[in-house]
Formats: C-alpha cells, structure tokens, sequence
DNA sequence: CTACTTGCAAACTCTTTGCACCATA
DNA sequence: TATGGTGCAAAGAGTTTGCAAGTAG
C-alpha cells in the first residue's frame, strides 16, 4: 500500500510527481482510459504530457501496482490493484460495466489450471453479454 | 450453413463478390484480423479496399455469421459462427492462443444469469494468464 | 435504372518513439 | 553531476467517413 516507492527506488527507478499523479489517478478515478487520466492529472499539474502518462501505467503495470482490461472497444481501462479483485460484466446493449466477486469464476479457474496447467489471471476477466436490464 | 445469401437478400443487402470473399477467408483463417483477411481476400481479388473489409465485417456479424474477440493488443480477431463454440486461453507471455471446449466455463455462466441475471456470450470469453509452459 | 456498394483518400483515435532539455538521487 | 525522466512533435497502427464511380437486382 505504501512502500511501492522504495520499491521503485530499489530498482532504480526514480520517484517523479508524474509517477505518483497517475497512480492516484488511477486509484481515484477507476477503469479510467490513459485519456482519463490524464485529465485527471492535469487538474494538479496542467503541462503533463500524454506520452508520460502511458511511459508511466506501463511502468505501473510492470511494478505490479496497476492492471488492466479491455471493457469497450478502444482504449483499455486501468485500475489499482490495491482494490479487492473482481470480474468485469460488460453489457453489449447498454455498454453497462458491474463489477462483481471473483468467486463466480473459481470452478472455471480450477478447471483451466488442471486440464490446460493454465494460470488464469482473474483481474482481467471480463465477460461479454446481455445484462438484465437488455434482455 | 448455406443461404445466409437468401437472409442477406431478404434484408435489402445486395450479394458481392466482396461479401462472399470475406466471409470465405474468415473461415479459412480463423482468428484473424482485418488486415489478414484482407491479405487473403487479395490472394483472389486484388482489387478490393481495407474500407470494405471493416464494412463487410459489421454488416457480417450483424448477420450472426461472424463474431470478434480482443485475443491481442491491437487487433480484433474475428471468427465464423459456424464453427463450433470455444474459449480462449491467451498466454501473456508467449502469446500463445489455445482454444479450449466452452463447458468449463458453465458453472460460471450459471452462477452469473442467477446472481446478476447476465447473460454471457461464452464466444467473447477471453482469459489472459499464464500458459503451461511459461509458468 | 436505381439504390446499394465499393475504392480511394483524407481524417481520426489511440499509442509509440526520437531527441533535446530537465531534475532526481 | 550523471543518468533516468519528461515534453514535444512526428510517426505509426488501426479504424472510420465522404464522395464519386461501379454494379447487383
């Protein structure tokens, strides 16, 4: 929760205010697009660069502080993986996104890892359908 | 199987050697994306435009004859819906697609249209981790 | 013939890269 | 102060669109 700044450190990485803007904009804005954060970024520090902000979630993501999935058609969605895990339901009628427990996928996760030794990473599992309010 | 042509017909869209070509190299292919089938397609017809490979993409999975997953970063991977379901197994690592029967994933689908009355296309189900042999 | 389709080119969105300048350690 | 990081601008992928010319029905 802390300590990712030794961390980024210890492996000689430097500690910029760039660094710690997009990761508390991606801990406070949720499956936010590189685009998003930006935006959300630059209320605090306007000259921020686009080009900055995708060097740093890939370096995130590489450090393991943040993921991502594909909800929508073109920009993924990143969010913090300090939050509790969850599977993504996305609605192909309305575009409606509900996140829920990982549990549902437990029996399918097993599964995979026994027939196919396949290492299943629930945080980017995203189930394409029809949602309640659609069907 | 056969007269998507008569379907195509009934519903004011005109049968091209465009459309045939396209919905012929999807099947050939399989998981393949835009620019591949339109290399394909020019194997027979050298003529024929990107712009109507993205078009003849929708209109076909409008149809139902073909569908798309997000198998890589990029591209879509579009399929035909004549062959038989199946889920993917995306290697982060090497990259590695596997394609595994969709009754692992039924106990999932179940849990979900109970608990959240979601109705999930097991077709776009995708899960990203860890093949056997990067593991 | 007429309306649907196509090819072409330009525009657009999202992402990556090279480079000179800047700032952390 | 040395090296890694940033901003900027340009280049790249992938996709969409307007329009004039082509063609299926």
């Amino acid at each position: 929760m802390d300590d990712w700044r030794s961390d980024l450190r210890a492996r000689g990485y430097r500690l910029t205010p760039q660094r710690e803007l997009v990761l508390q904009a991606v801990q406070d804005l949720d499956h936010a697009s590189p685009d998003e954060i930006l935006t959300q970024v630059r209320r605090t520090a306007e000259g921020v660069n686009i080009s900055t902000v995708y060097r740093t979630l890939d370096l995130l993501e590489r450090l393991g502080l943040v993921s991502h999935t594909h909800l929508r058609h073109g920009a993924p969605a990143y969010h913090a993986t300090t939050e509790p895990d969850h599977v993504h339901l996305v609605c192909r009628h309305c575009q409606r996104v509900t996140e829920i427990e990982p549990d549902v996928a437990t029996d399918l996760v097993d599964k995979v890892a026994v027939n196919h030794g396949f290492q299943t990473d629930v945080r980017h599992l995203t189930l394409f359908g029809t949602c309640r309010d659609c069907s």
